[in-house]
DNA sequence: AACGCGCATGTAATATCATAACGTTCCGGG
DNA sequence: CCCGGAACGTTATGATATTACATGCGCGTT
């Protein structure tokens, strides 16, 4: 059940889009150890109701709405949280988080950000992770962390611009 | 005089690599019909001190210590004006800015900053910019820009660890 | 049961990064 | 000379992120 990864720009069964990347969320949680509490649980849902990335603030904000705490560091711990067990990440681009798209799967994401309709949309980037990879080895450089985010135009807008 | 990309990882004649950029970025801007004005002249000497990245904050501090203004529109000002120029990097990650090693080449940077000396580096990206718009281009989105940020050991952290 | 401990949550306060809005100066073209 | 745009300066504010500290809860130990 390889997800399209295109699927960000496109129209798709969104309900069950999310509702899966929540599932194998509470799975990997299990598997390990670690507790996928209302706050966390809730955090996840709002970044999973659109293919966008949110601001800590409009997470923080959604999150206050639900009774949870209003102050920022609710909404940095609980993203923190996601990032680091890999069911988000952080766009450093757009000082934003967004769901992971294929949580579990190992992954070196490469994100691609629509200029127009914000959609954004994780792309398969292994092969540009080889490539970064060999850059620096050529160099002597060894990596241990890379963001590769671009911005462009989706299909969709791509099309509604021509 | 293509320039050593490793440069920045490496004991070099750091003065004849900060004063070649200088006089490029004047043979740019006077070829773009732009100024490099005084303010934006120190700023990008005080980038060019050294092979890391500075925050606007950072530059803003030296500005002033040299007279020129004390507010954040002062740095901020000069520095997009450098990375307009391409004179200049922006360096996501660390929400910060550092020179350009080889201003006027076209080139699609990959940036590799060690955690442990704070050194950035621009490597070749030509490579990594194919994998990627082809990873892009497989699903029908089109890059206009991109930032490809890696963070890890350098050469010489990575000696000193083992 | 009572205790001690780690972890999750909450708040207040503060730090850091970035931009908006506006006035002044400088300088070249008409 | 006068105008108009570009550069520079300031004040004020907005947006993002972290530090420090208090409280409550689950859970294994005594
Ligand atoms: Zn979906
Ligand atoms: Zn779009
Ligand atoms: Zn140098
Ligand atoms: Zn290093």
């Amino acid at each position: 059940m390889t997800a399209d990864p295109s699927a960000a720009f496109h129209d798709h069964d969104h309900a069950a889009c999310a509702a899966t990347a929540l599932s194998r969320a509470e799975a990997i949680c299990a598997d390990a150890g670690v507790r996928l509490t209302p706050v966390r649980r809730r955090a996840l849902e709002i970044l999973l109701e659109e293919h966008r990335a949110l601001g800590a603030y409009d997470v923080l904000e959604k999150l206050a709405a639900d009774g949870f705490g209003k102050q920022p560091p609710v909404a940095y711990r609980a993203l923190d949280f996601l990032v680091e067990q890999g069911l988000a990440h952080r766009i450093r681009r757009l000082n934003a988080f967004t769901a992971c798209t294929t949580p579990g799967d190992a992954h070196a994401p490469v994100f691609l950000i629509c200029s127009t309709c914000d959609a954004v949309a994780e792309a398969p980037g292994a092969a540009v992770r080889d490539a970064l990879d060999g850059a620096a080895e050529s160099i002597g450089f060894a990596v241990t962390r890379a963001s590769v985010e671009a911005v462009g135009l989706c299909p969709a807008c791509r099309e509604a611009t021509s």
